[in-house]
DNA sequence: CGCGATTTGTGCACCCCTTCACAAACACCT
DNA sequence: AGGTGTTTGTGAAGGGGTGCACAAATCGCG
């Protein structure tokens, strides 16, 4: 499930603060789910806690870590190192969490020799080298959108069959091949919506303001705070 | 819908090629959907397609757009300027999607002052004169997970109504207020395990791998390319 | 003016997810 | 050892989204 994740980072911060067992329900409330939902997920991995006390939370890291592939540290190739690209090579919260970045790329040979954050920038067609040297797991593409579908053949070319995508757009890849998009512009947009609905109840209350804002009810977008998409 | 954003920003695409109008069936493709589930959706918003013929792009953005609030300029005040705020305020893709940077925030004060991309870093305590000078609609939080619900206190406390959290914590916030979180780790750990299941499935293709790999199925994590959230 | 081709809009069935509710199991206390 | 309270694991019901398949509608052409 997309909600192991979360649970695995509540139960870090649990560990922190001391706390040896937890329940479901206690954990379902640190990630703000049903602690029905929460049990039901933990049980398709096994029965790991114990009735009458809860879950070992030591336990539950390994298990969840376990079936997540963190067991080993996973190495990512970060292609992209605009604005955005920059932001992520710097970003301490992957290397707390089980990933290695271990290559910046860019096609832009003026930014390739730049270093950040101890790496030195490559040039995108020294991709085969990279994986031969160092077996990249998960390709992050943080291009503008125009480049994002050349990159991605590149990264399927290589063997890179997880990919992490930023740019604006639809990437188009073999079977056999994971791609996630993290669009912020658009978790704004879908932030605009909500703001947008709300303005129009609260001035219309009773007939619900025009047809557009008065879709099924449920229509509010999955779940807020649900970490993308998941 | 979640997904009116992505034909929006499909729809613009199509414009600037220069077509006029879409059939469910092209739209779908481009965005990735089935196309009963593209006209499904446009239907909730008013039939605005022509039958024979297909759906009217320009038509078809306005009509977007008004849904998604996004006829007016939003503005939003970014909190936190570290690493990945630096990002976030130079990033250029929210400029061209109806959205404007107001404000940079920062509870460091040796940060207090520093200009990114035309903006003075203003401290954070600065928010209600912040916000009365200039309405907020959306506030973002990229800030450390410690102080992430300190800040968004602060915002709710201001009348920021919707919220935008990279934070990698829940946040817990009156009702009326929307959250929305992007945590780049956990993309990066659905990706691992997508990867881990796979490397499983391979090696033992017949027994499936421990029960943990050999999950009810459909576990995929709802979508794969689809924008955050859902 | 009529006919065929094309495309929208939607009723229907299906499936997955969510949630409630309860029985089984365990620990603690007396 | 037995009772009691707590918590897990799960069966069943409900709801919502998804996709198929088809009727209605529109355009273009003869």
């Amino acid at each position: 499930m997309s909600r192991l994740p979360e649970y695995l980072r509540a139960l870090h911060a649990l560990a922190d603060s001391g706390h040896e067992t937890v329940s479901s329900e206690g954990l379902a409330n640190a990630v703000g789910v049903n602690s029905a939902k929460l049990r039901k997920d933990l049980s398709h991995l096994g029965s790991y806690g114990t009735r009458g006390v809860g879950y070992d939370v030591a336990l539950l890291i390994d298990q969840i870590s376990s079936v997540l592939g963190l067991t080993q540290c996973r190495a990512v190739a970060l292609v992209g190192v605009g604005n955005l690209g920059h932001a992520l090579a710097g970003y301490d919260g992957f290397a707390n969490r089980g990933f290695r970045i271990a290559a910046l790329l860019d096609a832009d040979r003026s930014r390739v020799g730049e270093e950040i954050n101890g790496l030195v920038v490559r040039h995108v067609d020294e991709l085969p080298a990279i994986v031969a040297e160092d077996s990249i797991s998960i390709g992050v593409i943080a291009t503008p959108a125009p480049a994002a579908q050349a990159v991605a053949d590149q990264l399927v070319a290589v063997g890179v069959t997880s990919i992490l995508n930023f740019a604006p757009c639809v990437l188009s890849v073999p079977d056999g091949v994971d791609v996630r998009k993290v669009d912020l512009a658009i978790e704004l947009q879908i932030l605009s919506f909500h703001e947008h609905r709300k303005a129009s109840l609260t001035a219309l209350p009773a007939t619900g303001g025009s047809a557009l804002t008065a879709l099924p009810g449920g229509l509010a977008t999955t779940e807020t705070q649900e970490a993308i998409g998941t």
